[in-house]
Parts: C-alpha cells; sequence; structure tokens
DNA sequence: TTAGGGTTAG
C-alpha cells in the first residue's frame, strides 16, 4: 500500500483528506488500525469535524492503542475534554492498558479530578516518566494549585526549557506577573517561546507598553509571536496599532498565517466599519487565504458588528459541521446587537450545546434591549438548570437588569450569588452593583460597596455621582466630585454632567455655575445641563440668552430642558419658542407636544390642548406608555396604561375607586383641573385608562404591611396627575411612597414631594 | 511525546 503512503504525506487539505479515505474505503483497509490512526491524526491536524473522525474511529472493529491515542489526541485538540474523559472509560474496558503517552491527553483534560489520578500514577508507576511528570506539573500549573507545580518543577533533577516555560505560563494565568517575570531572568536559557510567553502575559495584563518592550527586544521572532503582539493590540482595542504592525510583518518577510488574519479581522469587527472589511476581505481574495473555522467565526463576527446580517448568515451556513459552540455564539450575539431577540432565541435553544458565553450573550442580550424582566427569568433558568456556573459577565448583565427595574431584592439575591459561586468581580463588575444600589436608592449600600473596592476608577466615582444626582443631593455630588480629584482623579465629561444634574435637581445655582465655569471646554450637553438649572430656579430669561451665546448648535436636551422649565414656571412665550424649535429638530418625539400640552393643562388652557392633541393625532403621534414596576415576593409586577392583565386586576381597580371616593370626601374637588378629573376621565381619553404608576400603586398598597415604604419604578417620566394622586394619597394612607423615574426619585410623604420643580 | 499566538459575552 505504499502508494497511498504516498498520498498520506502529502495531505494537505480537507478534500484531499476525504479522497483518501475513499480510496482506503476501497482497498477495504478501513478496518486496519494502522489507517485509522493515519486518518484520525491528520483529521487532527486539519481540525476536521468531530463527527468525521468519530466515523472513521468506529469502523475500527477491535481499536488498538495507536487508534485510541490519536483519537484521544484529536478529542483533546477539540478541546472536547469530556469525549476524552468518556473514551479513556471506554480504552479501559476495552482491555487496552493505556502507556505513558496517554496519561499526558488525559491530564489535560481532567480538572479536579487530578490529585486523585497524581496518586493513581504513582501507584502505576508512571511517577518517573518525564513526559507524564511534565503533564502533571503543567496540569497544576493550568488549573492550581500553582505552588503544586511549582514544587514539582523544584524537585526536578534537571529542568529544560520547556519546565521553565510551563512554570513562567502557569504563573501568568493565574496572575502572579511577579513570580513570572523573576522566573524569566533567573532562567538559564530563553528561547522564542519564552519570550512569547512574556508578551502574551504583559498583553493580558493589559501592560501593552511593557508587552511591546519585551516584543521588540525578542532575538529571534517567529510568526507565532508576531501574531503574540498582534493579537494584544486587537484584543486591547488598538486597531490602528494592529493594522500598522501586519504591514511591518510583511515588510519583515513574514508570511501571515491564520491565526494572523484573525487577529486583523478581530481589530476590524471592533471598528464596526463596512468600508475597511470590504477592503480587508478583497486582502484576503487576493491573497487566497484559506478560511478555517477560527477566521470564518472571527468573520461572522465582523459582518454582523457592521450590520451586514446576511453575510454572517452566509458563513455561518458554510460553516456547516465545523460550526461549534463560538460560531453559534457569534450567530446570538450578531442578532442580539440589531435588537432581533426572537431569533437570537431561537438559535439560543436551537444549539447542539451551551457554554458561559452563550448563556451571557442572550442574558446581555435581553438586558440592553429593555428585556430587562426576560434578562432576569432566563438567569434564573441557567441556575436551576446547573450545568453552566454564572461568571462575572453573567452576573454584571443580571445586576443591570435588577438596576433598570429598581429591583432591590432581586438584587440582593443576585449578591448572594457571587458570593456563594465565589465570583471574583472586576472594577466594572463593583461598579455594575454601585449603579444597581443607586439606580434603587441605596446611596448607603452604594457608598458600602464604593468603599469595599480596592480601587476606583472614574466610572465608580461617576456612577456614585449620578445616584446622588437622582436622588437630589447636590452636596453630596459636589463633594464626591471633591474626593475624586484630591485622590487624582480628573472628572470627565460625564462627571460634569452628573454633578450639574445633581445641582439642578437641589436648585443650586451658585454652586452649579461654579462647577460650570470650571469646565475647560464645556460641550453640548454640559449646556443643556446649565439651562436645565437655570430654567429649574426660575432664570428663564437667562436660560434662553445662554442657548443664544452657546458657541455650538444646540440639541433638542436644550430645547427640552428650557421646555420643561416653561413648563413649571408656566412661561408661555418660553415654552412656544423651545416647542417650535423641537418640532424642527425631532418631529417625531411625541414627549414634545405632551409637555407643550401639559403646560396649557395647567394653566386652563383647554382650547390649546385640544389643538396640540388634534395636531399629535394628525401627525399619527401617539403618547408614549411606560411600564410601572412593584417588586413583591421575589417577583416583579409590572403594569401599563389601563392593565387589566394583572391577577389581582379586580381588586386593584376596586381600590382605586375606594381611593377617588375618599378623595372627594377630603374635599379635592372633581373639576377639571384637579387630580380626580384625571381619575374618573382617563377612561374616555384617547389610548388612556388608568395610568401604570396608579394601578402599581394600588397594587403594592394591596400587599404590602401596613406602613412600610412602598416603591415603585417608572421606565418614563411620572405622569402629572399621578405625581399630584401620589401626594394626597401619600397624606391620606399616611405612606411614604418612593417613585423612581427614568433618572431620579420622588419621594412623597405627608402630601408633598421631595422635588420641588417638577409639576 | 511536556512550553508560545486564534473566534464569541459585560
Amino acid at each position: 500500500m505504499s502508494h497511498l503512503n504516498a498520498i498520506a504525506v502529502r495531505i494537505s487539505s480537507f478534500k484531499q483528506l476525504t479522497q483518501l479515505h475513499a480510496q482506503i474505503i476501497q482497498h477495504s483497509l478501513h478496518h486496519d488500525n494502522y489507517w485509522v490512526s493515519v486518518l484520525i491524526s491528520h483529521c487532527t491536524r486539519l481540525c476536521a469535524p468531530p463527527s468525521y473522525a468519530r466515523l472513521i474511529f468506529d469502523s475500527s472493529h477491535q481499536p488498538n492503542l495507536y487508534a485510541f491515542t490519536n483519537m484521544l489526541k484529536f478529542y483533546s485538540h477539540t478541546g472536547a475534554h469530556h469525549h476524552v474523559i468518556n473514551l479513556f472509560q471506554n480504552m479501559r474496558l476495552s482491555n487496552v492498558m493505556p502507556d505513558a503517552f496517554v496519561f499526558p491527553i488525559l491530564i489535560k483534560s481532567m480538572e479536579k479530578e487530578a490529585v486523585m489520578l497524581h496518586a493513581h500514577l504513582i501507584k502505576l508507576g508512571h511517577q518517573c516518566d518525564r513526559f507524564v511528570r511534565n503533564a502533571i506539573m503543567y496540569m497544576y500549573a493550568k488549573y492550581g494549585p500553582i505552588y503544586f507545580a511549582r514544587k514539582l518543577f523544584d524537585e526536578m533533577p534537571e529542568r529544560m526549557v520547556a519546565d521553565w516555560n510551563s512554570m513562567i505560563s502557569g504563573y501568568w494565568r493565574w496572575g502572579n506577573e511577579v513570580e513570572a517575570g523573576s522566573l524569566f531572568n533567573i532562567m538559564p536559557e530563553r528561547n522564542v517561546i519564552t519570550w512569547t510567553a512574556m508578551v502574551t502575559g504583559y498583553s493580558k495584563a493589559r501592560d501593552l507598553v511593557t508587552a511591546r518592550r519585551y516584543f521588540d527586544q525578542m532575538p529571534e521572532k517567529n510568526v507565532v509571536s508576531w501574531n503574540a503582539m498582534l493579537s494584544a493590540y486587537s484584543q486591547n482595542g488598538f486597531a490602528e496599532e494592529a493594522m500598522r504592525l501586519l504591514n511591518e510583518m510583511v515588510v519583515d518577510g513574514v508570511q501571515p498565517d491564520e491565526t494572523t488574519w484573525v487577529a486583523v479581522i478581530s481589530a476590524c469587527a471592533d471598528r464596526a466599519d463596512a468600508k475597511l472589511a470590504s477592503s480587508l476581505m478583497n486582502m484576503l481574495n487576493q491573497r487566497s487565504v484559506k478560511l478555517n473555522y477560527f477566521v470564518k467565526t472571527a468573520l461572522i463576527d465582523m459582518y454582523a458588528k457592521c450590520g451586514d446580517l446576511a453575510a454572517a448568515k452566509n458563513i455561518f451556513e458554510e460553516l456547516g459541521a465545523y460550526r461549534n459552540v463560538v460560531s453559534w455564539n457569534a450567530m446570538i450575539s450578531a442578532h442580539t446587537s440589531v435588537g432581533d431577540l426572537s431569533s437570537a432565541r431561537e438559535l439560543f435553544d436551537r444549539m447542539p450545546s451551551k457554554d458561559v458565553v452563550s448563556w451571557n450573550s442572550m442574558i446581555a442580550g435581553y438586558a440592553q434591549n429593555g428585556q430587562s424582566t426576560m434578562a432576569i427569568e432566563l438567569f434564573k433558568k441557567m441556575i436551576s438548570s446547573n450545568h453552566t456556573k454564572p461568571d462575572e459577565v453573567t452576573m454584571v448583565s443580571v445586576i443591570s437588569a435588577c438596576s433598570h427595574l429598581g429591583a432591590l431584592e432581586l438584587g440582593n439575591w443576585a449578591l448572594n450569588i457571587i458570593d456563594e459561586n465565589q465570583i471574583k468581580l472586576s472594577i466594572s463588575g463593583y461598579n455594575s452593583l454601585i449603579f444597581m444600589y443607586s439606580k434603587c436608592g441605596s446611596m448607603k449600600d452604594a457608598e458600602r460597596i464604593f468603599h469595599k473596592m480596592k480601587t476606583q476608577d472614574v466610572i465608580s466615582f461617576n456612577t456614585l455621582i449620578t445616584g446622588f444626582a437622582a436622588q437630589g443631593d447636590g452636596f453630596a455630588a459636589i463633594d464626591t466630585m471633591r474626593k475624586m480629584k484630591e485622590q487624582g482623579f480628573q472628572p470627565d465629561r460625564i462627571t460634569y454632567i452628573s454633578v450639574l444634574t445633581a445641582c439642578s435637581h437641589a436648585g443650586l445655582l451658585e454652586q452649579g455655575k461654579k462647577v460650570f465655569d470650571s469646565i475647560t471646554n464645556p460641550d453640548v450637553d454640559h449646556y443643556a445641563c446649565m439651562i436645565d438649572l437655570l430654567g429649574r430656579v426660575g432664570n428663564l430669561d437667562e436660560a434662553k440668552n445662554l442657548i443664544t451665546r452657546m458657541p455650538m448648535v444646540p440639541h433638542a436636551g436644550v430645547y427640552g430642558s428650557l421646555l420643561n422649565a416653561a413648563r413649571i414656571r408656566k412661561r408661555i412665550d418660553i415654552g412656544e419658542f423651545a416647542a417650535s424649535h423641537l418640532f424642527k429638530i425631532e418631529p417625531e418625539n411625541s414627549g414634545n407636544y405632551v409637555l407643550l400640552s401639559n403646560m396649557y393643562a395647567s394653566m386652563g388652557r383647554w382650547g390649546d390642548v385640544e389643538r396640540i392633541r388634534g395636531k399629535m393625532k394628525l401627525l399619527g403621534l401617539k403618547k408614549a406608555t411606560g411600564w410601572s414596576y412593584v417588586e413583591f415576593d421575589g417577583k416583579l409586577h409590572k403594569f401599563i396604561v389601563g392593565d387589566k392583565a394583572h391577577e389581582r386586576s379586580n381588586d386593584i381597580y376596586k381600590l382605586l375607586m375606594e381611593l377617588r371616593k375618599k378623595m372627594r370626601i377630603a374635599g379635592y374637588i372633581a373639576d377639571k383641573e384637579s387630580v380626580l378629573r384625571d381619575v374618573e376621565e382617563e377612561e374616555k381619553e384617547e389610548m388612556v385608562g388608568t395610568h401604570s404608576e396608579k394601578l402599581a400603586l394600588c397594587f403594592a398598597l394591596l400587599v404590602s404591611e401596613s406602613g412600610a415604604v412602598i416603591r415603585i419604578v417608572k421606565n418614563l417620566r411620572v405622569c402629572w396627575d399621578c405625581h399630584e394622586a401620589m401626594k394626597i394619597i401619600s397624606k391620606l394612607e399616611g405612606r411614604e411612597i418612593i417613585v423612581r423615574d427614568n433618572n431620579r426619585f420622588h419621594c412623597f410623604n405627608d402630601g408633598s414631594c421631595s422635588c420641588k420643580d417638577y409639576w
């Protein structure tokens, strides 16, 4: 069969492999363990689909040690560790004795069972074999505890470069930069692998300057070292540097390989630039780059991020049997990023196996598209399925969902899960917790988390300040910015926006002016905040003047602030001025019409109200409807305007009637201007049933203990009539009611609200 | 037949 052997040594593509396979079948040699082994080892090298490799393996009626070893190597190479372990069991059942070459493969696939295996190996007498001992050391370096690896390393009678390299990459994996560096410094000789490990280590530690220094100092470079540096740039978001390095590499005469292209494609993906993507595709075509499944998966992501879902889908279909969990995940996020959650969910439900990234992609997809309840539901499913453990990324999405819902109980539950699973939080993980507590109105908890952090970043400070701003605590916001500066952090544009907002909510005109004057280059958003502040304290003419003095074109937020201030102060002239601009800038936004109409309504100018409503109707604009949420018994109860779907709906409407009666008896007159008008007539109004806040409030009154504080979250602005109703109800029922709208808190107590500038 | 580079999620 020498001609088959001659073909076998020349195989360089999957197609050639299948042709050889066909010939082997023709010669009835496919049961022969020799050919089974040869074919499977080619499968490993060419990344063939697992089903194909397994088909070859299964055609051997009695696999021998070599067939088993090659199949184990294949599974190990593709990361199918559970298959490695299963196949090893089969091997033992078939009475094939493993040798010293099998154990390193097996060890690579084991995690916690490893210690037991170590003991087992000593019994079998393989302890002294250099490869086995080395594999055990590598295993400890990878899965920990790293000091076991170090112990084996120190006990070695002689150490080769590979042993040093194992230890160095092990230390990097466990984040021990110091030990990795000191081994690097004392080792007797280094090779290109040692240097590359250092480049990658510093890259993973996000220290690109040092990574580059090691890269530049390398005595020799190969394609892998170039790829390491290129990936360092790509993974840390330096697309330009990556492209520049690719050029240098080509100029240096190094031939890029598939891995090079994967890094380049993923750098382009981050830029989300369709033009760049197509020029890159041209380059790949010109060089006739072989597209393996890594390259194709990277391309799926790039097309998805550039918004070309059809192209992404094509490549995904093309992958066929090569589809793996990563390509499925890439497709899921391709769909969530354009907001197509149902297609994403369909893929998620259909995929053959899921990993933590699959769950995270889907949960984040819901969380980022405003489907917070779905995000939490899916997370509960993940926990109860017990297959995949959540990690920090999962928890950040879940906590973000809790934040948007103001779900404090669920947020605390999520925090418990973090503790139970000992999930280590990074700065952004802690920041998401600060955000959650701020959004739930627990500034004490937000500050507690803030102080628990070893190091904070600008975002930590900004999140805390935004929390104070929502509470209307201007002084705390200003004080936090002061501390931030003392600790050497430079406030950024978000910091100033938050502090100015806080001043605005608290009516701190002088302090706000001082902050505004301290901004070196105020942008349009800072002007908007300043105009909001001037407006809320009643300096409407000054606010209008400031707009004319702005060095840039005002955006909708600027006029929106002015309109809102005009409504509060009942300044029709300014309101109509602001509205006329808004109708030009964003004709589709019904909110501006509603604001203007509310201003007329609050002054009893019902003719104008009708006129504005008529205009809205003509333009086909409908008042935006938002949800109101109440957390009770570990669940979120949500209500929309006119909602009759809730299981306690009958009781809710009964209570609403009773409240109305009480209000009338207490002397709140039912004329057009009072809150009762709305309660009685809202059913008749276009699109409007009872507002969601009122339904949520009645539900909360029904289920909560008497005297307990009531918390409601509305994802839009609180309606003016609801705002009035809440004041009255807080007095009549003797209850404290806290309502969070999209960016601030209203605390109703004994007939008044903590905000003095709202309606 | 031990050591270095690759795709996806916040």
